[in-house]
Formats: structure tokens, sequence, C-alpha cells
DNA sequence: ATCAAAGCATGAATAATTTTCAGCCACGCT
DNA sequence: AGCGTGGCTGAAAATTATTCATGCTTTGAT
């Protein structure tokens, strides 16, 4: 009855990734013809062919396909059940699998998991920041296990903890003519090189926040991935970004960079801490959203 | 090396099911001394106790709670797997798994999958309502493919069309006071009961759209389960609800059942459809999607 | 207190399954 | 045509799973 196994669907995978029966019999240490019996036989047993053999190539059918989608989306799963599994074994106590779904709030986590691999020592810290389906499905679908996001989602079985708040500015270089301006209008934008993470526009706060509502685009959009090169085109003149309060307050003196607020109000933003509410009693993990409230009482901004 | 296996997690559930090493063996076809063996097999490689030997008795520990939580979630995915291929052994094309997170909306739903299970003859149609992480939760976990319901969330790999829009509208028995008000007011509701489904409040429209924002609190509050009873409760002037405008339209004659709209503007609302990005070229899926679409177009409301 | 029944563990024997070995065939390249 | 690569197959070998027979402990009834 039962027929799929997991060896099926390694092999699957393995297949995949490496081409043909013969390198995944080597990745898996065992022979090209042990393979070709094992498949044969699920094939036989599922009534479907998993491959076309179309002269020495396999291609994966429709049945293939659905199935190498099914592997990648369990056996990861299976992997960290079994290594979660060792853990308790040793006495540690886990692997806290950390989700950004939040450029900037990287230095802010810095600042969290530094004291937290401390206290917890027999803690694994992971973070990650790439999700096929999103940060949120990603912990849906336990690929993590805590999400660093400005976007809560309440009910569903999750839990959302508001970690810190922050006021998102506009940061210009050393020369720039908004420099000592009290606060900037969108229009003031409008002639400018806007340089942001390459994200959706979306789910850039100054584009849905600030601009889109003023109808305003920047002359020029430059995505750049990383901070730091970030922060060096502004303090150069190439452009301005958009970031945390705290963080320009941070680098600004390196840089010669300068906050400006967005709008007469500013634009408030807030951080939360997703997690599975089916893991609210898992001490470690609840340890360090402790932490992270706490660091959040002791000062006014996370820098 | 991996080491955890489908009939592991299998052998966990159906401990937990049946409470003994013996019983579950029965249910497995296999002899008590089997699963023993087994057992002892994977406790070793793992390093870690599953159960705690107590008398005569099996519980789980730490470990084995974890891994009957991980067999849970894991093995349905896997029998579905399985059976999915099976149908595409037999050239069936699949099952379709529909969530409800809307209850009047089932009605809606019979409307649309009768004619469906006509134009797609080996399409198999599962509905269901319970879902322990949200009906998200579910599409992300591939518990089900497609979510009715009225909350779509945008980005994070899923989709969500717009299949029906419609008025919530108070429901008012035979001889009520407010049968002939062209709307009530918030004030109005004070002193009724009122029926509803029993979910959480802020998932109800009636309080969220009209009564909290006017700090009303209804005098009674009966949660009931099904909309017939619902109906009927009203039609006996047991209390008001809170119902689709096309459903008191199609009902309301029978029970003598009268619509009011909810305050001077009404209450608006929209249903839709959510699903995987990763299904969108599933043609059977497409297909149901194209025919609620076409259902809209057709009539301005669902009844 | 004793006894029967229920439930798990164990070792040896057996059954089933997986894997390898050795040989074959087909493809694509030169 | 010849060679290397990759996959298939049947039979043999190796490994693993399952059973059988049995023992031990707890539980609950008498």
């Amino acid at each position: 009855m039962a027929t799929l196994e997991r060896i099926h669907l390694t092999i699957i995978q393995e297949v995949d990734r490496h081409g043909s029966l013969t390198a995944a019999a080597k990745r898996l240490n065992l022979t090209q013809s042990a393979l070709s019996h094992t498949v044969r036989k699920l094939e036989d047993q599922l009534g479907v062919a998993i491959w076309r053999r179309e002269g020495r190539n396999l291609h994966p059918t429709q049945a293939g396909e659905w199935l190498l989608a099914v592997a990648n989306r369990l056996l990861p799963q299976l992997d960290h059940a079994e290594e979660r599994l060792r853990q308790f074994a040793q006495g540690e106590r886990g692997k806290l699998r950390i989700g950004m779904e939040c450029h900037p709030c990287y230095q802010w986590l810095m600042k969290i998991v530094a004291p937290y691999l401390d206290s917890w020592p027999k803690v694994e810290v992971d973070v990650r920041q790439k999700f096929q389906f999103g940060g949120l499905g990603a912990l849906f679908g336990y690929e993590i296990d805590m999400l660093v996001t400005p976007d809560p989602l309440y009910r569903n079985g999750l839990c959302f903890e508001p970690v810190f708040d922050y006021e998102q500015v506009l940061v210009v270089g050393p020369g720039h003519r908004l420099r000592d301006a009290e606060f900037v209008e969108p229009e003031q934008i409008a002639e400018e090189t806007l340089i942001t993470y390459p994200v959706e526009i979306d789910r850039l706060d100054i584009y849905t926040q600030f601009l889109m509502p003023a109808g305003i685009h920047p002359k020029n959009h430059k995505p750049i991935e990383t901070t730091d090169i970030m922060l060096l085109m502004v303090a150069h003149g190439r452009g301005v970004a958009a970031l945390p309060r705290w963080m320009v307050e941070e680098y600004g003196p390196k840089f010669g960079l300068s906050p400006v607020r967005l709008g007469r109000h500013g634009v408030a933003k807030q951080i939360f801490l997703g997690f599975r509410n089916a893991d609210t009693d898992l001490d470690y993990l609840r340890a360090f959203i402790d932490l992270a409230r706490a660091h959040r009482d002791t000062r006014p901004g996370p820098a």
C-alpha cells in the first residue's frame, strides 16, 4: 500500500541534481544497478513513469516533476527532524532558524544574537534570507522557526511580537541640498536618484507610504544589494536612500551622512518577530523573543 | 546517515493512536515483536528514547512528542503525493481540495462545484472546513489546494482572485420591529440577540465593521454551527443574524425573513479564491477559477 | 498472596528485500 | 568501426525485516 519511501524521494532529487542515474548512484554510495532496480520497482508499483528514457538521458515526466517538487519540499523537513533529534540526544537544545524579510534589520539582529549565543551556548542559530514562498510560507512550512518582518499576520496559528519601532528617514550625503532640511516633501525627491534594496516596489516603505500617495517618481531608481555599498553610494553623492534613522545615526558620522524626515510627520515603522503558536513553549525560542523585547525596553532605538 | 523512514513515522503515529505497540502492530499487520525490534533499532540509531517504558505502557518522551508532531505533519503529505501519482497513472486529473474559511460561502460553492464536476469528470473534489493553522497554513502546508476566504494575503507565493462581491445584511424574522427599516444603526442592535457562526469575534464582519466601531454590544450572543438552524432561529424570533443579502433573498421567502441594510451605507464584502503560485498552470485548478469568475460575470450576486 | 492476562524485550531462525556482480544493449562521438 | 558512457537485467550475495518461541514485569482480579 504505502510505497513511496524516503529513499525514493532522495533518488529523484539526486537524479535531478546530477542528471543521471550513474551520477546519483555515486553520490548515494550505491551502484547504478541498485538505483535502476529500485526505480523500476517504484515505477511499477506506482504505475507511472517518472522519467522518459530518451537515448541515454532521463527526462522527468509530469509525474516526475511533481515528485521532485514533493521531494524538495519534504526531504529538508525530514533532515531537520533528524538533526533535531540528534541534538536532543546530545542534550543540545536545538537550532533556531531565523528568517529575515527586512534588509536593514540585519544590524539589529546581530545585536540580539550576540548575547543570545552567550546565554544559550547549546543552541545553534541560523539566519536565512531567501524563501521560495516568502517568509510566511517558510514559517508555515517549517523551513524557519522565527521571522523578522515588518508585515505581521495575525491569527492562523502564528504569533507576532513587536520588537522595535523606528523612523524611516531619507539619507543624504555630505554636500546634499536637503542636508539641513527639517523634512522633505515627495516633490523634492522627483529630481533625485533613489537607491533601494532590490525588492518589489510595493515592499518599499518610501514608495508605499511617501512617494506613491503623492504620485511622485524619482528621476532614477538604482537597486543595490548590500547596505554598506548603499551607504557608500549615498556618501559619494550618487543618490539618496531610505533607511532607519538609527542606522543613519550609527553609520552617519563615519560617512558624513545625514537623516532627513520624510514628510512633516515622518514615516513610522515597526518590526515584528513571528513564530508558530505550536512553538510557544520552546524555552530557547521564547528566550530569544524576551531578549529582543528587553532590548527594546532599554533603549529607544535599536542602535 | 539517513535513518528516519516513513515506517517509523507511521509506527509512532499508530502507537499514539492505539496506545500500545501490540495494538499498533495489529493495525500494521505486523507482530509486536517486529515493532519492538524496529523501534529499538531506531532509538539506538537516533540515540534518543522515543518512549518511556512505565510498567506495561509506553509514554512518549519529549523527543517522542516532537516526532509525533512531525509524523502528523508529513505523513498526510506523503499519502496525498502517492494518491496523486496513482491518479496520474489512471489518467485521472487529480483531486481539488478546497478549503472554506467563510461559512455562508458554502451555498455559493455548491453552485460552482456542480457544473465543475460535470465538465471535469476525472477530477475529484473535496471540501474541508477545519484547519489547525488556519486556511493560509493549510494552503502553505499542502493540506488544501484552494481556499475560499474573505481575507486575501498578497505576495508570498500565493494568488488571490476575487470571485464575488456581496452585501452583508441583518436578517430579521417575520414580525420583527426592524423588518421594514431602510437601514439599522448599531445602537438598534443593543437590545437584540445576535446569532453568529462560532468563530472569533474579530472574524465576524458585523462586529468589526459595524458594532465595534460604535462600541456597541448586543444584549446576547448565540453561536450556531449551521446556516439552516440559524435561519430557523431567526424566523422564529429567537434573534437576528448577519448574512449575505443573496442568501436572505434565496431563503427569505421560505422562512419569512427580511434583509436590512447595516448602517446607512451597508457593509460590502468580497470573497476570494486563493491558491499557490506554483499551481497556476494546473489546468483543472485554473478551470475552477475561471468557472467561478464566469459565474460572477453573469449575475450580480451568486444567488 | 496468587494467578492469569497483557504488554514489551530478546535471540535465533527464517523470510524478504536490497544490493552487487557480470554481462548486454543502445546511443553518440570521432 | 571502435570506444566510452549510461542504462537494463537476471542471478547471486548480502543485508534487513519479520517471525517464532520464550522470558520478564506489571496489572488487576480472586
